[in-house]
RNA sequence: CGGGGCGUAGCGCAGCUUGGUAGCGCGCAGCGUUCGGGACGCUGAGGUCGAGAGUUCAAGUCUCUCCGCCCCGACCA
């Protein structure tokens, strides 16, 4: 390929929105170009890579043998009515109809049509275990796309999903995809680690997320110094350490007279007593107006994705003053005893006295002790937070770091058979639900994830196995007809061998060669130039390695053969 | 959806406070000189100043409405 005709140009500037190093890389070195917010164009050089990237993952699919098909974008309404999912999608899904009026919906992922197409294809337990997959855009109206490819409205996911007859066999299903995931990640240099996550308003009990460990990521993990404890926040618990006093030491609540003093901060600082001394009531309202309370240690913060799931509800708000007049509660003063309403109380409320609200402006009550004073529900509904200790390993501290999520790998078992009526015939004649799995990676997601791990401060270094191309040949000048010959020879001798390369014809200064080639970061560069074509030799340079290699001219051809085949241990 | 910021040439920006001929750098085109780390000279092309309405003799600049984009949060299997 000539670079003089590529589609796409490097720029020396990055355009003033693009914030992580790897949006800026992906702009500047002609990657991927916005269309419109969250909407992207891929250029030649992206669009290879994003084609090397697919193929990994195509690779290590087929090897668990998975089979590749592929579903249509567009699909119909009455399927997604069916699972309820037509409603409860749609703050983010992208919808029209055709002439006739019929619904239809750009896909969020495809379970509710892999299972129409598995009712009708697998008919008997003999049939199972199946794996099939496509890479197929998706379309998903985001409040707030980020980030170049990180967060888009509109994007190609591989969605692999499984059809078991038990639980037993959905569990090596996961499994299979889970060693895949490792290896395809692996192999397109992204250091994954797989972390527990929330299984989102879908239930099922396991799921996965990959992840990979960056400052730019959006996602929060907690990680376990100690142990292989790793879960995303949304679900991350931690080990309750001691127990306080227990109640039967604890004297009755008595109140106290706090003017003024409407929040824990200021509750510490006139009654000098730590955060974690007080409990902290909180009020929401949930999708369907119910009203709940929520009863934390002084010191945690409510995570409202696991009260979300606790409560089965797709919104949680802070409740109204009315809501507080009807649970005959105070703003400020908000405490659990005499409180008219739900309590939902923190696992990590302990069984000593606390100081509570006490539901009366100006007032709190002290040796508020729950089970004997108050009761409620248990639930876990607070944040984790750095330097907690591991549930796990009930040793180790928690450090919170950042993660993109690159991959996920979810069981939800008979979620949607059971509304499907999605079933086959097992061994007895029996009609039994299909146990299932779903399994998606983000294609242009994992590649800027890889720009934003591999790179320096010139530019994109590419790993070999996803490089747009193998090897970047410069003319140092191109008009020199002796090396301009050269350099066409070694293009020519290379692609014989079948090495994809780029060439650099165009008749610019060696500065902006340089720099360019640095920018787009394929990883073998071989430079002729008239100063060293005089002694008869080429540069070689691989873009990690900091030295060039000088090579004699015969020699240039094995040498980069040399270093391209490092790719290939990448192949597992 | 809440908060903040920004829309002027392909990209990066100045001009707006105080209304009066639309600018700079990069990039682009032509010619020439250069050729190992984003070279140089000369010439040139390129603009509905996001859109609409208003105020005014006169609007890139002031007012209003709308649209788009970015960031933080909310949301997000």
């Amino acid at each position: 390929m000539r670079q003089s005709k590529l589609f796409g140009r490097t720029l020396r500037e990055a355009p003033a929105e693009a914030q992580t190093p790897g949006h800026r890389l992906m702009l500047r070195a002609a990657i991927a170009k916005p269309l419109a917010a969250g909407l992207y164009t891929w250029l030649p050089l992206g669009f290879r890579v994003a084609k090397k990237v697919e193929q990994i993952i195509r690779e290590e699919q087929d090897r668990i043998g998975a089979q590749e098909m592929e579903m249509p974008v567009l699909t119909p309404a009455d399927p997604w009515k069916q699972t309820g999912r037509w409603e409860m999608l749609e703050p983010i899904t992208f919808r029209t109809t055709d002439h006739n009026g019929r619904e239809f919906m750009v896909s969020y992922t495809h379970e509710e049509f892999v299972h129409l197409h598995a009712m009708q294809e697998i008919q008997s337990y003999r049939q199972m275990p199946q794996i099939v997959y496509h890479f197929q855009s998706k379309g998903r109206d985001e409040a707030r796309p980020r980030a170049g490819l990180l967060r888009v409205r509109e994007f190609v996911m591989k969605d692999a999903y499984s059809f078991d007859v038990d639980q037993a066999g959905l569990e090596k299903s996961y499994a299979a995809e889970y060693g895949a995931y490792e290896r395809t990640f692996k192999r397109m240099g992204l250091d994954a680690i797989s972390v527990e996550s929330d299984t989102g308003a879908m239930g099922g009990d396991v799921a996965h997320e990959f992840q990979v460990l960056t400052e730019v990521g959006e996602d929060r993990i907690a990680i376990c110094a100690n142990c292989d404890y790793r879960a995303n926040l949304e679900k991350a618990t931690r080990h309750m350490e001691g127990q306080r006093a227990r109640a039967d030491v604890v004297p009755a609540p008595t109140q106290i007279a706090t003017p003024g003093t409407e929040s824990i901060e200021a509750l510490e600082a006139s009654l000098n007593q730590p955060k974690h001394a007080f409990l902290k009531t909180l009020l929401f309202r949930d999708q369907s107006g119910k009203v709940v309370a929520v009863v934390l240690p002084g010191d945690r913060d409510v995570n409202e994705a696991k009260l979300r799931k606790t409560l089965a509800t797709g919104e949680v708000k802070f409740a109204s003053d009315a809501d507080f007049a009807a649970a005959g509660a105070v703003r400020g003063y908000i405490g659990p005893v005499g409180l008219k309403a739900r309590v939902l109380v923190d696992t990590g409320v302990g069984g000593g006295g606390y100081t509570a609200g006490a539901n009366k402006k100006d007032a709190h009550l002290r040796d508020v002790v729950l089970g004997r004073d108050f009761q409620g529900e248990r639930v876990d509904a607070s944040d984790v937070r750095e330097g907690d200790v591991c549930p796990k390993c009930k040793v180790g501290r928690l450090t919170i770091k950042r993660g993109v999520e690159v991959g996920n790998i979810f069981a939800y078992g008979t979620y949607y058979s059971d509304k499907m009526n999605a079933t086959f015939v097992d061994e007895d004649g029996t009609r039994r639900p299909f146990f299932g799995g779903s399994y998606g990676i983000g294609v242009g997601r994992a590649v800027q994830t890889i720009i934003e791990t591999h790179h320096d401060d010139k530019g994109i270094i590419w790993p070999p196995q996803v490089a747009p191309f193998d090897v970047h040949v410069l003319a140092l000048p191109v008009n020199d007809d002796a090396v301009r010959a050269a350099a066409e020879k070694l293009v020519a001798d290379l692609e014989s061998r079948g090495l994809d390369v780029l060439y650099d014809d165009r008749n610019e200064s060696a500065g902006v060669k340089l720099a360019d080639s640095d920018l787009i970061g394929i990883p073998i560069r071989a430079t002729v130039s008239k100063r060293n074509l005089a002694e008869d030799k080429i540069e070689i340079k691989q873009r990690h390695v900091a030295e060039p290699l000088m090579v004699k001219s015969l020699e240039a051809v094995s040498c980069i053969e040399t270093f391209d085949a490092e790719k290939l241990k990448w192949r597992g």
